[in-house]
DNA sequence: TTTTCTGCAAATCTTTTGCACCACG
DNA sequence: CGTGGTGCAAAAGATTTGCAGAAAA
């Protein structure tokens, strides 16, 4: 299950419990997940473990390519990597605040042609698109009108 | 040429040195800006300047609909909402950081779409695409090996 | 004159770093 | 057993907040 973490070792790196753990949170967590997120939840089962810890492993989850950062909100995302995936698509509820993924399969092809016309290879793709999500809409369209 | 700031008034906020300072140099900056950077542009000018004004008139802009927020680095970038702009693409050389803007006119629409397909009313989109600029995939393709 | 803004200082939140002990391999 | 990893504490960077005086309208 944790089978990506075998790559750890093949560097040099070393296996863990802390990291078997912040992995396979970030691998339940839907979506995306904050270090404190994942802080918070692994706190529960592991009470030692420290958010220096998870900071430090979600760093080297990147490093090693496990795992890749998105910055939605105020503080940065993490996500698992996932194989044949080289661009993600998030939806954002501004008036809820929730998230959901949406598959644009084409859209790497074509971001890439429009970059290289300016000169850039581009390696990764990362697409936020905010709005509002169907509940949100049905519950109260007037709603988003004060502040 | 601050035209856009006298929305403030409308809105019952008022029209300040600091506020048109910040504004401008918003417009006046390529691509997008921190708070820290205008800050510091701004001290030059406007030497009591505080770094505290700047984020509340830039957070003030963001509400009244003359910025957006941008986030591609550790901290949060700004820049200007001009008409007839509904998406943003941004190009971010991982080597040299450098960024570049890039447009896909048709991005907007497909996005749109496959948003609506999961139920979202899409609003506005930010795209970020990382990868190699020219000058750097010139000037040595084998830096990038090491860590 | 009446609020809203600004400057200043300090608090808060997120992320990073230094160091000594612990444990994977 | 040796080096890399973790916990702990404290630092660093970014952003926010409380308050009193300054200034738009």
């Amino acid at each position: 299950m944790n089978a990506g973490l075998e790559a750890l070792r093949s560097q040099g790196r070393r296996l863990t419990p802390q990291r078997q753990l912040v992995y396979g949170a970030l691998l339940d967590h839907p979506g995306h997940a904050t270090a404190d997120d994942l802080f918070a939840g692994l706190a529960r089962r592991l009470p030692g473990i420290q958010r220096t810890t998870v900071y430090r492993t979600l760093d080297l989850l990147v490093e090693v390519g496990l795992a890749r950062t998105v910055r939605l909100g105020r503080s940065t995302s993490y996500e698992p990597v996932r194989e044949g995936v080289e661009s993600h698509q998030h939806l954002v509820c501004d008036q809820c605040g929730s998230t959901a993924d949406v598959g644009l399969p084409a859209l790497f092809d074509r971001v890439r042609s429009a970059a290289e016309a300016v000169g850039y290879q581009v390696s990764r793709i990362d697409l936020v698109a905010h709005g509002t999500c169907a509940g949100c809409a049905a519950a109260g369209p007037a709603t988003g009108l004060g502040r």
